[in-house]
DNA sequence: CAGGGCATCT
DNA sequence: AGATGCC
């Protein structure tokens, strides 16, 4: 027998050894961009409201939808029941996001993991929290807040319709908090994983929320009717799914997981057939930086080079701008590309990435600025990714450029780590100039760098909130890394603040996290970036190793050896052991059958 | 249709 | 690198 039942498995009915221990809560902001805008303009509430993008409505409030005015509707077509809809502009993104950011602060102040989805979403592990909980109450006799999917019919041996209760009150403490902060009205889901929380969110729309107990789950998934409900059910699966005569969640979840590996992945069967049933151990991954930084523009048709080089020159200043807000070092960018194909309709596109040296952006009062000279240098990278993707003795039709950087220096910030210890000496922290991932791990309750003092006075007229510092990630050491120059090396101590890798705020956060007494497991562990140890870039050339026995080459052993024996011993270790031992992949499928010959547009279920 | 921007998996 | 998915 499993003994995850032991803990907190449950056993009852046909639910034989489900795992019921989380306690996971789904908040989704009704209306999101109606709600923001009447919020910045409250004569809005009471009119029929339409936010448009281009022509079309991407959503309304409550008072217009009383006419029928629905998401994506056609501005048009919405005019047509609805006469005196007030429509606002809805393109610029830029106010969207800042209250989405503060909404996302106000639900850290639990201090539990919070996963942001788009702009409006947001799950929340409360698992731990609802634990202390019931440690210091030890009161089993809780009320649910909110609404419930159906009543449960017996007692779960596990404890968790307790836990859920539990967890509807701090559900309804955050939307609360939201109103009272940022007055927006939200929906929660309440449940013992994702999948059920974030189905079971609107279920009592709007401005409430909703529990579903786990031995509901599978006869719950069972009245969605398309098995695209499910979320990561896309276009293509349901195609899929479909063409096997898959159709809807009940189909899902009476066929065999045999047939599904017919057509998926071992894993994905496995998984699809446990999403129908309701189940799914996905967990809530804290949410941090963006792991890459890129813009976008379409266009009907792009030929002619000059033109590309115009395009790419803009989205590079727009994105320097973006990459100066979010205050990362870039060391790498990728050049996408979208050739004009009449087979494929979209998508298909195609990129190219390299490295780029981190010393084209020079930090200087706190801020990252790069020259004249840097834009010029990102420019010929550019152009010549652009050239690995064209062949410009032939003509070519582009409807899509894209640019990103897509990884970035980072400092380790833990309590007692190498690099805090190394802010002490900025020299040497600039010497040797550590790349790496930092941080605590994802079911960590530290999330210092947001203090919910600070965030209980927020308000929408404040500047942009930035958001949670944090990556769910381990400490990761990459191989390749800046060499540095000889007159680096040779006067460490004379190098100015300003030439640092390391801006001012985050030197702040440095300081405030070495007050944060509570401790931190920075445990390295399996690099994701493993692979990324054999790029090669062209344009790091430049950079010859030195060779040096105990230390990698970017660090100058002289350097190293003047350091004090203790960090000297905690550096070696984690070179020796640069990225923890590589979790190994689950092997690929053996049976990936072909593609099902099927078009299918859209799958509309029948009611 | 509307598509930009990000994550994840392979 | 590319495909797929989500909002």
């Amino acid at each position: 027998m499993d003994d995850r039942n032991m803990e907190s498995g449950c056993s009852h009915y046909n639910d034989v050894e489900s795992d019921h221990s989380k306690c996971i809560i789904h908040v989704d902001i009704d209306c999101f961009y109606a709600q923001v805008e009447m919020v910045r303009n409250p004569e809005l509430r009471s009119v029929p409201l339409g936010i448009q993008q281009k022509n079309i409505i991407v959503t309304s409030n409550y008072e217009a939808r009383k006419y029928g005015v629905q998401k994506c509707m056609l501005v048009t077509d919405a005019f047509k029941v609805c006469p005196n809809l007030k429509l606002v502009n809805g393109e610029d993104l830029h106010n969207y996001r800042t209250a989405s950011n503060k909404v996302f602060v106000v639900l850290q102040s639990w201090k539990c993991p919070v996963e942001k989805l788009g702009m409006d979403e947001n799950f929340i592990d409360v698992t731990n929290l609802v634990q202390e909980k019931l440690k210091t109450t030890n009161n089993t006799n809780v009320n649910l807040a909110g609404q419930t999917y159906k009543e449960p019919s017996m007692d779960c041996p596990c404890g968790c319709h307790t836990r859920l209760r539990i967890s509807s009150q701090i559900a309804s403490e955050m939307r609360k908090k939201i109103y009272d902060d940022l007055s927006f009205t939200t929906c929660a889901g309440i449940a013992h994983n994702k999948l059920l929380a974030k189905l079971i969110c609107p279920y009592n729309k709007p401005n409430n929320q909703t529990t579903i107990y786990p031995e509901h789950g599978t006869s719950f998934m069972s009245t969605l009717q398309s098995v695209r409900s499910i979320p990561s059910i896309g276009p293509k699966m349901t195609e899929t799914l479909i063409s096997q005569n898959i159709i809807t969640v009940s189909d899902l979840q009476e066929v065999s997981v045999d047939v599904l590996k017919k057509h998926f992945s071992s894993d994905m069967a496995v998984r699809l057939k446990g999403l129908s049933l309701g189940e799914d151990n996905t967990p809530v991954k804290q949410t941090g930086k963006p792991q890459s930084i890129g813009l976008e523009d379409s266009f009907k048709i792009v030929s002619v080079k000059s033109e590309v080089e115009d395009k790419f020159s803009a989205l590079l200043q727009r994105l320097l701008v973006l990459v100066r807000e979010d205050g990362r070092i870039p060391v790498s960018l990728r050049v996408t590309l979208r050739k004009k194909d009449a087979k494929r309709l979209s998508s298909h596109r195609e990129s190219r990435q390299s490295q780029v040296s981190p010393s084209i952006f020079i930090l200087s009062n706190g801020s990252l600025t790069v020259t004249e000279a840097g834009q010029q240098k990102l420019m010929n990278i550019i152009m010549r990714l652009f050239n690995k993707l064209i062949d410009l003795s032939k003509p070519f039709h582009l409807t899509l450029v894209g640019l990103a950087f897509t990884k970035f220096q980072e400092r380790m910030t833990g309590r007692g780590s190498i690099v805090n210890y190394l802010m002490n000496d900025i020299s040497v922290q600039s010497v040797l100039n550590l790349q790496n991932e930092c941080d605590t791990s994802a079911t960590s309750m530290d999330y210092s760098a947001v203090s919910p003092s600070s965030s209980t006075t927020t308000d929408l007229s404040d500047a942009e909130v930035e958001p949670s510092p944090k990556k769910p990630k381990k400490v990761t050491w990459i191989a390749k890394r800046r060499c540095l120059s000889k007159e680096e090396v040779a006067s460490p101590s004379k190098l100015k603040v300003g030439e640092l890798r390391l801006n001012s705020k985050e030197l702040e956060k440095v300081s405030e996290l070495r007050l944060n007494s509570r401790d931190r497991s920075l445990t390295p562990r399996a690099s994701p970036a493993k692979d990324n140890m054999s790029d090669t870039s062209d344009n790091m050339k430049e950079c010859e190793e030195r060779n040096c026995d105990d230390c990698p080459s970017y660090v100058d052993k002289e350097v190293f050896s003047a350091l004090p024996d203790e960090m000297q011993k905690e550096l070696k270790a984690m070179w020796k052991n640069p990225s923890g031992s590589g979790v190994p992949r689950s092997s690929p499928r053996t049976t990936n059958k072909p593609k099902p010959n099927t078009i299918m547009k859209y799958f509309v279920p029948h009611k």
